[in-house]
DNA sequence: TAGATTGTTAATCGATTAACAATC
DNA sequence: TAGATTGTTAATCGATTAACAATC
């Protein structure tokens, strides 16, 4: 169950995994072969069988996997059966649409507290929530086991907060900021460049792809 | 230079090699190495070469790359030599946020339009563009020359709009709905899926990467 | 010219796919 | 039991890295 070494390709396919188990819980879908998911995916159903044989023997010769359960092992894989404490760092239009984006909380990621440099933000309310300024931080993330900080911030203030949040001992960053985070290992990052994403389409526009 | 099947790991690099370009025109370094740019990125130098020799000997031996007209090259390459127009669709948070985040501009990304189901949003002022009704979104993209249109919808209206879109003969779409979207292949899909971003970090903060 | 560094071929590594024996 | 489908090993494919001859 606890393999080692499991490769981030096999572990970016997963939550895909659990998107069209939840699609098939709904649907009222009870079993299914690791062929008929194929299908639907656009995946090869040996890619299926072997991702999720890294984890365990989930399924059953001649049978299947049970759609039910192999969602809820998935869910567990991937932590979901655990909450998250998270920080948004940055009130800008990001952070904010992050905030009110609600359906995180549901896969139990719970946002904590939003803060910002701008002494004008303070005290402003987004979602019953005051934005707090950054010298505050270090403490809340300590008092409220936070364990996700979200940097919406620009650039040039992203490396800066960076130092802080490792001397904070945190878990993870998701960084929305356009630049690189130096982190120790056992602080885990997870990229989100939009702009990066973009300039993708646009060179599969020019040659298609 | 019009090197065909490039592949998509290839591509997912570009943007980064850009970044750092633009950084080392900023410190007025005019000069770089494969060697000294590894270093610099934490790849290997072998890599950089072979990228970047997919689309044409941009370096000089014995010299190594000049900054200044590799960054244009790769802008190049990228398609942001051109202008690209774009709309969103759903002026929620998300859509909203994007709309706001001026910087898209820079790379010549133009949101020429906003677009939202919601009758209560329309004629609302976001940067001084009017939300408007999805029932003029065909028009719309056809008069204005649009190239890319961005869903920020929910899952359950997505598919339907991209059947619009797809009559619509878009070029790309960025996709922040979750869900997978079935497309011609002419139609570039560039999916910003965040909450599986999200679920990777839970997966890597548990078994420590 | 000598030194540096590319462009490119060849070797390695890892990820995906195919095949099939195990087994429900 | 016979049929279906997994778990898993082996084969293939593609991407990354190493090596080095070409050349500025």
């Amino acid at each position: 169950m606890e393999e080692k070494d499991i490769s981030q390709a096999v572990v970016s396919r997963l939550p895909r995994y659990l998107r069209y188990l939840a699609d098939l819980k709904d649907e009222g879908i009870e079993r299914i072969s690791s062929q008929e998911l194929s299908k639907r995916m656009h995946v090869t159903a040996s890619q299926i069988r072997q991702d999720l044989n890294h984890f365990g023997g989930f399924g059953q010769q001649g049978y299947g996997y049970n759609v039910e359960s192999l969602y809820l092992e998935i869910a567990k894989i991937l932590g979901l059966d655990h909450q998250h404490y998270l920080v948004i760092i940055g009130a800008g239009n990001l952070g904010q649409a992050l905030l009110n984006y609600m359906n995180f909380a549901r896969r139990g990621f719970i946002f904590k507290g939003i803060f910002d440099s701008n002494p004008q933000l303070h005290g402003m309310k987004i979602r019953d929530m005051e934005v707090k300024p950054m010298e505050e931080l270090k403490d809340f993330i300590c008092e409220n086991n936070i364990d996700i900080a979200v940097l919406t911030i620009p650039k040039a203030s992203a490396v800066a907060v960076t130092e802080q949040l490792i001397e904070c001992k945190i878990k993870a960053i998701w960084n929305f900021a356009h630049v690189d985070l130096a982190v120790p290992e056992d602080v885990q990052v997870e990229n989100v460049h939009l702009s990066d994403s973009l300039m993708k389409l646009s060179y599969n526009i020019r040659r298609n792809r």
